[in-house]
DNA sequence: AATTGTCCCAACCGCCCCCTT
DNA sequence: TAAGGGGGCGGTTGGGACAAT
């Protein structure tokens, strides 16, 4: 299917057609991607129709912003990340898309979800009301100086040998090429498939490899693409699952990156780089810390 | 093996602000 | 100046994946 036939002019009777809710399928990520491709990311209700998509404006913005844009940032939220969330909710309270301005490729809605999965249910295990001045002080006086302590002792861990941590390598060339974990677009905005001939045309650096993940790569130097136009030289590559083996192996399926992040774990003893990723939970320990911080060692 | 519970995250909803007409 | 539409933001929910029983 060309781009023509997947971005077309909006018609009168497709107006009247019934809307589309949930999840996105994979076709229509690429007529929204071909689309913002040709006219940019603005005007999301001319966007919506013009792909031809069964969606509001606003569920095409969401999903761009969200999810395709090249800049989103996958992957567990860093130590260095949840000190800077904590720090700066400290600072501005639910004000998840101030907060997530700070944090480059990170979206409002992961901080959003990140607090509401994480923080919250530190919350609740410690019995505390989230919003609550102890509850507060437990986070400033002493979860964050252990994190803070976390990052200088395990930061050594965090960074394994041979991996790549930034979460915009660029490897090899491909100028006016849009790549997504589905395949490869060129300029005309076709889809060219396969990994394998994504691989082809934009081989990995030696020893690199990109994960499993459905968004691995996307969007280059479309000319719309202003902010990042002086990186017309190469593709972003905004995986975080950038491993240290030597194969291409990335897929399809939204849900096999998990499989590939239990091999690197297993590879990488326990870790994955990318952007210094890892994975970092609130454990039983970490409650029995926050409860008995004198009587639990950090080791 | 089947069922139930829990976690997590993508997506939706409603409200609000801003800009254009 | 008011109305209407587009877009941004925070709160909430639905459902898939996984764990526990």
């Amino acid at each position: 299917m060309d781009s023509k036939e997947r971005c077309g002019v909006p018609g009168k009777e497709e107006e009247m057609i019934e809307l589309r809710k949930g999840a996105w399928t994979f076709e229509e990520d690429m007529k929204l991607i071909d689309c913002i491709s040709i006219h940019g990311p603005a005007h999301w209700n001319y966007l919506a129709r013009s792909a031809g998509l069964r969606r509001t404006g606003k569920s095409c913005r969401l999903r761009w912003l969200n999810y395709l844009h090249p800049n989103v940032k996958r992957g567990n939220i860093t130590l260095e990340e949840q000190i800077l969330i904590l720090e700066l909710h400290f600072r501005w309270g639910n004000r998840w898309s101030k907060i997530a301005q700070e944090l480059p490729g990170r979206t409002d809605n992961e901080i959003k979800n990140y607090w509401r999965t994480r923080v919250q249910k530190l919350a609740k295990q410690l019995n505390c009301d989230v919003n609550s001045t102890q509850f507060r002080d437990t986070l400033r006086h002493l979860w964050l100086p252990r994190l803070r302590e976390r990052v200088q002792t395990q930061s050594p861990k965090v960074q394994p040998t041979n991996y790549t941590t930034s979460s915009t390598a660029r490897i090899g060339t491909c100028n006016n090429t849009i790549s997504t974990g589905y395949g490869l677009l060129d300029s005309n905005c076709t889809n060219s498939g396969t990994p394998e001939e994504a691989a082809k045309v934009s081989p990995p650096a030696s020893g690199l490899s990109y994960g499993d993940h459905h968004h691995d790569v996307l969007v280059s130097s479309s000319n719309w693409w202003g902010s990042i136009e002086e990186e017309a030289e190469g593709l972003i590559y905004t995986d975080q699952l950038l491993s240290k083996s030597t194969g291409f192996s990335i897929g399809y399926s939204y849900s096999h990156h998990l499989l590939e992040e239990d091999r690197l774990l297993e590879e990488n003893n326990g870790w994955f780089g990318g952007g210094g990723d890892s994975f970092e939970y609130v454990n039983d320990d970490d409650i029995n810390w926050l409860l008995h911080p004198a009587a639990t060692s950090l080791s």
